[in-house]
DNA sequence: ATATTTATTTTGGCTGTCAAAAAAATAATC
DNA sequence: GATTATTTTTTTGACAGCCAAAATAAATAT
């Protein structure tokens, strides 16, 4: 017979209702003008009609919503290339474009080898560029204050607009940022801690600003301009000197709990490992960042009577590993298998629809090989799903401030047409 | 001077616009009427002026959609406890709760112990519940059936409600189930694979089913019930048979890129370590699941002569562990720190705002001993910021069945208010 | 009793959205 | 070349939803 138990425990929880608690009332609800300027960028031109059919909005709605929208200064009519679906019977669409001089935007990436920056348009297309090379040394936050100001005002004059004033600018830069404080809590290359960086920046710069980790941005230029694009979700993990990930779940980026980037290079992929430059053991990173592998170098290339640079190190036991230098190959090879670990981690983790391998080109051929993704499919398999792809990014060196475009560009579109 | 550089490969974007693509009409927004009525639900009783503070809406608003949802039966008023705060002057504020009889959902739990069911009303509060014991052996497509509708049953009959239609019905179950297609593509207690339960399940049960993933469901029980209503994001990780989790990101639970259960239980804690019932090495289940230490147990107790039960020997092996037997005792300290390994990365990757470790009371002691959340602090200290809480919730047998009520009270809710 | 305070309801109006009809602009057909 | 078919866009009129402000209700304090 039936063998029926009362739950005592969860009988007392009467008084407070049940279900979710939300904070606040939801925030994300974008009007229907921003969602359809959204729409009529993301297209690059489109007709109102087809804006009707993917937004969900009425042809009346669209129509009314897209004439304020140019009154506004915002879109505008443009010729739409021939579309040879249906014979082509019936009134031609005229197309709706983003009026490109509707505002400009500046991404910024701050590094420790050089600055650089991206000026768009609000259509979110490059007016102009520029590279700065950046100090060695440790900074002042009033160093990285001018490196910002110099670099935004290369932009601008590459860009031909020397002395506008931007509608948004966004930042980046490694470490622990706190976006939604506008706060850089640690910066490997900053003598300070701490710091209300947005603000200062917004102060000195005359315009609004936002920040954000670097691994954040990559993950927003795919979103924006890359891959990304049309997936639901997916990751971007780029080797630099640290292992970084930004994360995108539901089209949009996710930041973490505490409003942090997501540390990949962290995660443990050795109990008791190597150390890391955190202090701890057998993280990711102090098996494949840079300094993991010129420690290694250090060792294998019996080099420890010079000094060289760490860069040069790096090279060096790249192309001793090319030639077929044993030991060096088992560097690179080790190296490999813990990333292929890390990678499968996240892959078993969050599930993404796809994970982009970012970073510098050098890594590519030891890295990034076909033997790491092959064993981070392995490590990943699931009878009767398709492995997780995996697929690297060569962007150039603008990636970076490309991704802090698309951040100032949703900051910018929300001041201009929300 | 400025070193300024074009990059060439972006230059060459301009056709497709930029921006994320939404595939769809953003369908995650409800109506004010639901809104609401969640809203009085979440809180258990609540005044209209408190409900437009809460929501954001106008009085006016709160009043005629308020008015409209006791006209249709969904809420009703009450009385509400005298609130000491502002002397009691003024008006007082009339309660607000959701009308009991409004609906009726079923919450159900399939596992290879024993099945439960709860029976709850569109308020959320227990009317009756069951558990039946579950045959060990694999079972049938058609058994799962029987079962669910016996369950099911018993928890009506428990609820005094024999007979009666339920507004929507939950089930989960392990293994992997992807919900949004409604299918079980594997259950380590089922014959077949790939089964459509879902759409099964609706044709004989008759009404509104919903299945997924058991660990998702202890998610969403916290989510609704317990620890994680007030918070944006936690993970919830269970150790029983295997080792799985629920994530709750932004107060929705995030199933996922492909619409499955996060697999903490293989993300790998040691590069070729232990061998996993999954076919591959080092995954963490193959250190903390039951078949793992019971694998070690067989070799510490030399027990191999006798035959005893995998639950019997866990049990003997927690025995001497506690008794102070040393071999014993290192099972579960390995154990518990490979546990902590896993647990740190999920902290690092996701940052949650909690962690809740959920499971059968017996591991406890070991798996969940202050060692192991220490290390796991260890494992993921990072100056400057407070540490992860990971904490233990404890609840009775039929959190699942709870956590599957949650899913069936969203669904009917959906459906009843909506 | 009267003033004060807080909660709720009523009123009137505004905004956003839509369905349906009309207009516009083209290709196909006779 | 006029007519018809087809597709896009605009216009029209109406309705739903929400709100601000005023009015009302129900209590306490004086």
């Amino acid at each position: 017979m039936s063998n029926i138990a009362h739950d005592t425990e969860i009988e007392t929880q009467s008084p407070g209702g049940c279900g979710p608690l939300f904070p606040a009332p939801d925030s994300s609800v974008k009007s229907t003008r921003q969602q359809l300027f959204e729409a009529v960028r993301a297209a690059g031109a489109i007709s109102r009609m087809d804006l009707s059919r993917q937004t969900g909005f009425s042809p009346a709605t669209v129509t009314q919503t897209s004439a304020d929208l140019i009154a506004s200064g915002l879109i505008e009519e443009t010729d739409l290339p021939r579309r040879d679906s249906d014979g082509g019977r019936g009134r031609p669409p005229v197309g709706l474009k983003v009026r490109p001089s509707a505002g400009v935007v500046i991404g910024v990436k701050i590094s420790d080898r050089s600055n650089s920056a991206v000026v768009l348009d609000l259509a979110g297309r490059l007016l102009g560029s520029a590279t700065l090379p950046a100090p060695p040394t440790a900074r002042s936050t009033e160093e990285i204050l001018r490196e910002a100001e110099d670099i935004v005002r290369a932009g601008l004059r590459d860009a031909g607009r020397e002395g506008a004033r931007p509608d948004a600018i966004a930042l980046g830069l490694p470490g622990m940022v706190d976006f939604d404080l506008g706060r850089v809590l640690w910066c490997p290359f900053m003598e300070e801690a701490d710091i209300p960086l947005r603000d200062l920046l917004c102060a000195r710069l005359g315009a609004p600003v936002r920040i954000d980790n670097d691994a954040n941005l990559l993950a927003l230029a795919e979103l924006w301009f890359g891959e990304g694009r049309g997936l639901d979700n997916f990751a971007v993990v780029s080797i630099e000197h640290g292992v970084g990930m930004g994360l995108v779940i539901n089209h949009r980026l996710h930041r973490g709990g505490m409003g942090h980037g997501m540390e990949i290079g962290h995660t443990k992929v050795q109990l008791d490992g190597a150390l890391c430059r955190c202090g701890q053991r057998g993280c990711l990173e102090a098996y494949v960042a840079d300094y993991a592998l010129v420690r290694e170098a250090h060792t294998a290339l019996n080099l420890s009577h010079q000094n060289p640079s760490a860069d040069d190190m790096l090279e060096t036991l790249y192309r001793q590993a090319k030639e077929g230098n044993a030991l060096a190959r088992t560097i690179f090879s080790r190296a490999g298998r813990y990333l292929a670990v890390g990678l499968a981690n996240v892959v078993t983790l969050f599930d993404p629809a796809l994970i982009l391998l970012s970073g510098d080109r050098l890594r590519y051929d030891f890295l990034y090989a076909e033997e790491v993704l092959s064993e981070t499919r392995t490590l990943t398999h699931r009878p009767g799903r398709p492995p997780t792809p995996v697929e690297i990014h060569a962007w150039g060196d603008l990636v970076w401030a490309r991704g802090a475009g698309a951040l100032a560009l949703d900051f910018a579109t929300e001041t201009l047409v929300g």
